[in-house]
DNA sequence: GCCACTCCTTGACCTTTGTCAATTCAAATA
DNA sequence: TATTTGAATTGACAAAGGTCAAGGAGTGGC
């Protein structure tokens, strides 16, 4: 089928998956399906028994949490080639987080039972999955720092170098990939924090702001600021080799 | 010889090797070696070639990264049956943070290449490995969460909580395992916050702090207070099953 | 083209945490 | 026991971020 196609080459695209073998890519295609989600979709939520993980073929998804009194904190945000709700598998399959499409998205899902299976039988893709973990959990720890470390305006202009093409290193613009709101919720800050410190940013990088276009003329400027904030230099180690 | 064995025990006792083969553990016991710290002495530092990695037998070990105005970001604290400097194996053989006794601590050292050959050779170990870094990922995730939506006398509030024996419910004591210097550089702030910060749950939660003790009559109002601004209940499930 | 909706921004004010300096306290050593 | 040293607390103040309320801007639907 032309939708079974469109599967195989999203799961061969995606970072989990890229070095599976055919067969395995055809099996996870042929139980998996793919759906459209709207903007504000709730997929699942936190402490939902979890019988599926997903794969985001495009789009965004937050995963979050709340607490009792409505407040959230943003677990993560992912996109295209990126999974999600695949560590319930080592949480009694019950998911740790809601996930909410933040963009039109499309989202293949997948049973855990079938990484399960992989887990119990291919020590291959075993060993991909643990350094798929090890790298997030690298990234969870800088963030930690990140946000004790890095004040709102500092958290903004590291947020936009991760997005510049590591290529080329004069001009470049980027476009911020979902609504400000979320991204002051994915750096832990408030959309009023953010509208502010995107000001001061803005007024000690001299990077420009067009709705959600940000042109930067001094790449250089816009790193030292963020980066003087953190024990990592720029280039990130972990956006390099990509 | 007795060192031997006292290696072999501290090794069996750990976290990432308790399920592993006798075989196993004499290989790396026999490779290994303890060495004593004293308090305030540097084991490595961040980006530091990795050839080994670490085992606490006792004590306990700051993780942390600095930044170039000496800005200090606490990356984990480690103790007893705890392993660090194993992630190096994933980042290229560099450390990622450096490490530093903050109490008086027997150290076993590990070399890296013995847990690269099990990587590449022992699937079940890998497994292993799997499992233990996707808990340490589900901490972390917890972590970024706590920075954002609890207060710093919430903060502490929890960490007081996860150090609590859970089998006894009603009235208990504990310890702080660590100067508070420490604990506030772990929970992400400063001595003077988090000395005001403990007045203020004293006041709250009617717990008495006696030095380095801390006396708690009704575990229910602390973990109310604390757990409050939580998307998670109490008692916490990964303390649960231990 | 107009309406409605959501996102974003701004101002005024408040709360929390950090900073700096001065003590106090307590454990370790002589 | 006296001394020294590092840890912990406190006060006065500063800075960062959050809250609440109002208004502006952009976008999609009709």
């Amino acid at each position: 089928m032309k939708t079974d196609h469109q599967l195989q080459v999203a799961i061969k695209d995606s970072i989990l998956f890229r070095d599976s073998s055919d067969a395995f890519i055809s099996k996870i295609a042929a139980k998996g399906s793919m759906t459209h989600y709207k903007k504000g979709k709730i997929l699942f939520v936190h402490e939902d028994q979890a019988k599926r993980f997903f794969l985001v073929k495009n789009g965004w998804v937050k995963l979050f949490r709340e607490t009792l009194d409505g407040e959230q904190a943003v677990v993560d945000m992912v996109t295209s080639g990126q999974t999600f709700g695949e560590a319930a598998l080592f949480q009694d399959n019950i998911y740790t987080y809601s996930a909410e499409a933040i963009e039109a998205s499309d989202i293949i899902s997948i049973p855990l039972s079938l990484l399960q299976f992989e887990i119990d039988n291919n020590p291959k893709f075993v060993k991909t999955l643990l350094f798929y973990n090890a790298s997030i959990r690298q990234l969870k720890d800088k963030e930690i720092e990140h946000r004790s470390l890095q004040n709102a305006s500092q958290r903004i202009g590291c947020f936009m170098l991760r997005l510049v093409d590591q290529e080329k290193l004069g001009k470049t613009n980027i476009h911020l990939p979902y609504d400000k709101m979320f991204v002051a919720a994915k750096l832990g800050m408030k959309p009023e924090t953010f509208s502010r410190a995107l000001k001061r940013l803005k007024k000690d990088t001299k990077i420009r702001v067009k709705g959600a276009t940000i042109e930067i003329d001094n790449l250089q400027q816009l790193s030292d600021y963020a980066c003087r904030a953190c024990s990592f230099e720029f280039p990130c180690a972990d956006l390099k080799k990509d």
